[in-house]
DNA sequence: GATCGTTGATACGGTAGCGTATCAAACCCG
DNA sequence: CGGGTTTGATACGCTACCGTATCAACGATC
């Protein structure tokens, strides 16, 4: 796995991007949930800066080898890919990596090398979920728009604060994927 | 005061909430800002949190009043106000007030405040949306499902980081809204 | 023109976090 | 076993920011 046996510092590091964004990525803060002191963080890293870096680059490894494998339809016919790709990037299945996405997100909004990261894993899964619908037999323009507007749908969702409860909530989504896949 | 121009700690507070999100908004740097010093802040408010509050509040007001505005048809088609609708939320228009979106949005998810805010605004805007479309003819589910998917378009749009070029992506943007309008 | 309330500057103490320096213990390796 | 290396704890100074207290300047009112 992309995160599996990372640094112990990156994974606190994600884990607090999660729970409080990039601001609450802090050495002492990460120390004392690690149960040390911040003793040994300057020895591996050189300050937060590169703490930060570290994170957007397992970030962006991660994403691009998630996407590559995700849409990689072995047998599956493109429109169950789809489906099931919705099913992966649904909050509720994934709500730390999808707290994990839209936190680097919203840094990337004031930091290069954030949007960096961002804009070629967007690339990245923006090219795979054109080819699965160029598979199902859309011209290459059209597929990239329809997309667009799948990713736009898959992450725009996770923005909403629908207060109606989750039964109407998980209703739209299945009407508006039915819309996306058709 | 409460007139038409809100109090200008507000509206510096909005300022660095696009610039840095809601962390950035700090007392002294918004006094800083101002050409202050933050003497009189705290005589206007209670402290960093009675200022988070009103501009939350400022917000909430501001955004459904926005929305009401926005999609009253007064002679226009709903296809038509629809399509302005899109162009009104586009990011190249209203970069800051995209900015403040998004931030308040993050800032969301780990304040329950501003969850409710943005849960208010969101519900205002589903229903004035779906207004439109059931005015273009559909049947009430179908509405809000179309509703739900084209305000996920608008704000995961500006989610996204389309490093090919504003071109590109104004290109995809209009092919993706003429699917969400047919 | 004296008085009083409002305003905002200055000064203060406190906390959180950064990065540095130092040192002691644990861990290798010869 | 002993010497070097690695590790992480402690202590330090520094900055940013919070919230409080105080005071001087100004304008309105009587």
């Amino acid at each position: 796995m992309s995160d599996g046996k990372g640094d112990v510092w990156v994974e606190a590091g994600f884990a607090e991007l999660a729970r409080a964004g990039v601001e609450g990525v802090r050495v002492e803060v990460l120390a004392k949930n690690l149960g040390v002191t911040k003793g040994g963080f300057y020895r591996r890293f050189a300050d937060r800066a590169a703490l930060l870096d570290a994170m957007l680059e397992a970030w962006r490894k991660g994403r691009i080898a998630a996407i590559a494998q995700q849409t990689s339809l072995d047998g599956q016919a493109p429109r169950e890919r789809l489906k099931a790709v919705i099913q992966l990037y649904s909050e509720r299945l994934n709500p730390e990596g999808m707290a994990i996405e839209l936190a680097i997100r919203q840094w990337a909004r004031s930091d290069e090398s954030a949007a960096a990261a961002v804009a070629s894993v967007d690339a990245a899964r923006l090219r795979h979920v054109g080819d699965l619908y160029r598979a199902t037999g859309l011209a290459t323009e059209e597929a990239d728009a329809q997309a667009f507007l799948f990713y736009c749908f898959i992450f725009g969702q996770s923005l909403l604060f629908v207060e109606s409860g989750p039964r109407k909530r998980s209703q739209l989504v299945a009407k508006s994927a039915e819309k996306l896949l058709n």
